[in-house]
DNA sequence: AGGGACCTCCAAAACGTTTTGGTTGACTCT
DNA sequence: AGAGTCAACCAAAACGTTTTGGAGGTCCCT
């Protein structure tokens, strides 16, 4: 309710005083910085934003930008990402705001608005394409951001990724080393870094162990882009028998489609995002994660970090990928 | 980059001429409004917010508090919603900030500490429950709010919420005219509105019908939740032949349970949410929708009328519930 | 007694807008 | 010619902080 002046009269101090007893300055005998905080307190007084970020400078803001038109941002967890991210922010003063993107109107358009107007600190940044103009741009400007995912983009900055490439290595090599020769991959779409690096990773298998890594189809990473991805591997005359799917939903699509076509207990698969519905599944999924906790929080000490200019070199986090074994990776390798 | 101060000098202007030009006023010659436009185009010139919103006395923002801790705040459309919102809130100047509800805090503190530093407008609450201490706290101090979700609160205030009670009711008398007796209901923590007035809906039906409302049992609402609550409703000496379940996710979790317990096909299942993932289980679940077209855009604009002072009255939507019939409701009411 | 070296405190400027309450000069009307 | 009207512009205040650059004491040392 109150505000400095106010304070500052009721105490019968300056301004100046209280503004500094309050943040905590050596320059205010302890005597009065008591007297002020205890007056502060019982007047419930807190320092109005919009006057503090005006005389510092500083937007106190984060901004995610949020796609609104596939439907989808990203995996069901992404909104406690969200959440552990702002609460950690929120801790440093900083708060998140959700840059929305609307349809027809380009990521890149979205970060400038923000960008330009300075109502923000720093940007994150999700869902990134292996060429990402926002990356490109943002550094141009020299603003504070972190990925979620990495990009192609020549000059390094700070991104927080999972080592797809690694995962999707492994899930393939695990399979051939079951027996399995005809594994097929259902792909995310391509532009997006995740996606693709996904797909080298199962292909860089397959050429090890001198199989054709020919049985791939891309979908949206939705359950209907895997359930349609799926059939369409599954109408090939030499069907695959385990699937490495880009994602638990695409996954998850792609188990209806095995329901389908021969029962749903021939065919090996699995996916990547660890999605809680996936122990629900009909089988049980068995699925890879980014290993690492709190994400959120992950994320929020990078961009600390970049606000105070630390060199993006050093706020590259490549966690490693782990296997969630439930049970519809175990199908033998029988042929169809 | 530039501010007014540079725009007006390089203008040789006034600030005030410069900023009423940008603002439409009429008392600035449609020659020199046209001046400054240009000008400000070409120099990229942006407003400051926490200027603007310093001298307006507007934090131009909007927050909407997310728990952190039951690692789950809303079914994951959720997500969806909010990005929509933003994306109405944005055409009206104003941003939607996340304001997380970190563990040990009470979601009013956070309430509180958004509302008197003055940092927001208007805030968004969501998973409201029947008696829900942000509500009566944001009506004491006369903030604007929009809930998703109604409360028991005396004093009415603006909501957007499905009609839970008469789709509840609608679902179970569904199965009775089918020729189901033993209907149970897996229902969702009861200190939630939504969940209570399902609760109330399902034992509305059962009691019209002259059947016993005994065969319920209550968990988190989540796949585990519904699991455990469904195998406990098969643990009964006389087993229910259909559900109702308050979520989606609930009935997904159940549907796991009637797998193991009885083979799935035995039991008739009804959902609530139409989650995407409903098309993908097996068998792919029924389940009911609010009705109404993209819901962000209602809370935008909700939150914008109560803003702008509109009485509680005028803002509450109450919106029927859709079946949307998939295959899980359809099992004969067969004795167990 | 004079000069530092503190310790407390404060007036005023600054941040970049918006808005209030004008002023100036041209034109019109009687 | 004087009064009134209007269009176009502007100086200054205000929003509530933080920070700069002191000012006035007190105490100690020589």
């Amino acid at each position: 309710m109150a505000n400095l002046k106010q304070l500052a009269h009721s105490l019968g101090l300056s301004i100046t005083t209280v503004s500094r007893a309050l943040d905590g300055y050596s320059d205010v005998s302890a005597a009065t910085r008591a007297r002020v905080r205890e007056a502060a307190e019982a007047a419930g007084y807190r320092p109005n934003a919009s006057a503090r970020r005006l005389r510092k400078q500083r937007a106190e803001l984060v901004a995610v930008t949020l796609p609104s038109d596939p439907g989808h941002v990203g995996p069901p967890h992404f909104l406690d990402m969200l959440s552990g991210c702002a609460e950690h922010l929120a801790a440093a003063g900083l708060n998140l705001v959700i840059a929305p993107v609307p349809r027809g109107v380009s990521e890149l358009e979205i970060c400038q608005r923000f960008v330009d107007g300075r109502r923000v600190d720093a940007m994150l940044l999700v869902r990134t394409k292996r060429k990402d103009e926002r990356v490109e741009y943002l550094q141009s400007r020299g603003i504070p951001f972190v990925t979620n995912g990495r990009t192609e983009s020549l000059i390094p900055h700070p991104f927080i990724d999972g080592d797809g490439f690694a995962g999707f290595r492994a899930a393939t090599l695990r399979f051939h080393a079951a027996g399995h020769r005809r594994i097929g991959h259902i792909a995310g779409p391509q532009e997006y870094y995740f996606a693709h690096v996904r797909r080298r990773g199962w292909q860089a298998a397959m050429e090890e162990c001198g199989l054709a890594a020919d049985l791939c189809a891309e979908g949206a990473p939705l359950e209907q882009g895997g359930y349609l991805a799926a059939l369409e591997l599954l109408r090939q005359p030499s069907r695959p028998t385990a699937l490495v799917c880009a994602t638990d939903e695409m996954a998850i699509g792609a188990l209806r489609a095995l329901r389908e076509v021969d029962g749903g207990n021939q065919i090996s698969i699995v996916g990547h995002d660890d999605l809680p519905m996936g122990a629900f599944t009909s089988p049980p999924l068995s699925t890879m994660r980014m290993t690492g906790e709190n994400l959120g929080a992950s994320f929020a000490s990078l961009l600390l970090r970049a606000i105070a200019g630390e060199p993006a070199e050093e706020l590259q986090e490549l966690h490693a990928i782990e296997f969630v074994d439930r049970d519809s990776h175990r199908r033998p390798p029988l042929a169809a």
